[in-house]
DNA sequence: GCCCTTCTGTTGGAAATACAACGGATTTGT
DNA sequence: ACAAATCCGTTGTATTTCCAACAGAAGGGC
């Protein structure tokens, strides 16, 4: 983990933060001023390093600038929750980072070289705020509002009681947000099982069921749905 | 369901207001003038009648003033998911009264004769914003990193395979936030199985299993742990 | 007191899932 | 091109959960 002071670096990555939810609406040298402002701070991960880990004291609010992070959690025996996949522009640890005393539950680790952007959330409650930094919160109360709908959905899913009712709904769910019957997912086989809370083994015999039935067509990580809402 | 538009009704409910994480650090005249600014509407519901349901969109943030609310949903084949109780003072709704075209995916029904206050967002985003509105945004970014955390740690209990696991755990969190091995949950069985997605039968099995091993004690809803972290 | 409803705990059989192990396909690294 | 590692699908068995039904306890209303 390397630690990069603003400066050269972060100029880099200001198109990759005109194109977030976060800086949505901001000129580039309305998020070049608002970065320095925010003290934003610029850190780079190798695949497999640990950006936070569980039960550590989250105090800053991270933008993933390049790469790709998952937000998962294993338990004693080994067996894993996957949470969350955390693409370029997205926001996370926000949620902990503005409640100091509660210690984060997940751990979020690189599964590319990653490039992370963060800054502190006191910038945003400063007594002396612009326009930019009323415009940063109100961007920011969206992001989170999105996200509550994200786990809501999640736990939406996880509701169901079996194998089958799980998978359908979350493919709907995938469908529906791609436009189309024909999508990709972004976890492979065992991160799919993770992510909804099954045994691998026992959720691709399940898959293979519902392509015997004609339910749906699959190839890796692309699906066609058919007979599915 | 009845309508009542902002005017004598609401002051009954300021000094509800003053102890909310919303209206946290403002004066009971802060108060009122921020509820007038916001055109706040104050809405009563008969004990079993539904303030929203599944598919609505939602405009308004609300906050419960008054009684009980479940946030819950039944899914084809009447199996229920019990998401979350909503006590007084809390708010609900507002990730999707941030998004107008995104449906609320549950149902919010009152467990009790309940009075649920509720404002548009626009309001907060309007451009002449004063140190109240301000304040306002902040508490609710606030609230809303709670809830995300709280959504969070649910996911967590959730993603557990066996009962045993997610009582364990679910357990364990109530103990840890009422600071005692000695507390009270807020579900009855049927709920609480609902709330872990398990079968009712087969949780009361295993708490009885739990308590023959020394695990636990309980007696309604009022729980003591013994061995459990 | 009494009836009625709700809640809790228990049981046994049916169904679904977890687990372990394997072979083949694909990808990665050298 | 080769070896190693990863990923995917399948199978059989063990385990767990679900489901339906029932009985006792607790509480509310008349």
């Amino acid at each position: 983990m390397y630690f990069q002071q603003k400066g050269e670096k972060l100029k880099k990555y200001i198109s990759v933060l005109q194109q977030t939810a976060l800086f949505a609406g901001m000129a580039d040298s309305e998020i070049e001023a608002a970065a320095a402002r925010l003290n934003m701070r610029t850190q780079t991960y190798e695949r497999g390093e640990t950006v936070y880990h569980s039960d550590q004291f989250i105090r800053a609010i991270s933008i993933l600038a390049a790469g790709q992070l998952m937000i998962q959690k294993d338990d004693y025996w080994g067996n894993r929750s996957v949470v969350n996949r955390i693409g370029v522009g997205e926001v996370f640890g926000e949620a902990f980072a503005m409640q100091e005393d509660e210690p984060f539950i997940h751990d979020v680790i690189a599964l590319e070289d990653s490039v992370v952007l963060s800054f502190g959330p006191e910038h945003l409650f400063a007594p002396d705020a612009d326009k930019l930094t009323k415009r940063l919160v109100q961007n920011l109360l969206c992001s989170m509002a999105a996200k509550n709908r994200m786990l809501a959905q999640k736990i939406d899913i996880m509701a169901h009681r079996t194998t089958r009712e799980k998978l359908t709904d979350y493919l709907s769910v995938q469908s529906r947000r791609a436009g189309s019957a024909h999508f990709s997912i972004p976890y492979n086989r065992q991160q799919l099982a993770d992510y909804l809370g099954v045994d691998r083994s026992a959720m691709c015999t399940e898959l293979g069921k519902m392509r015997d039935e004609g339910l749906l067509a699959f190839h890796k990580c692309v699906f066609d749905l058919y007979d599915i809402a």
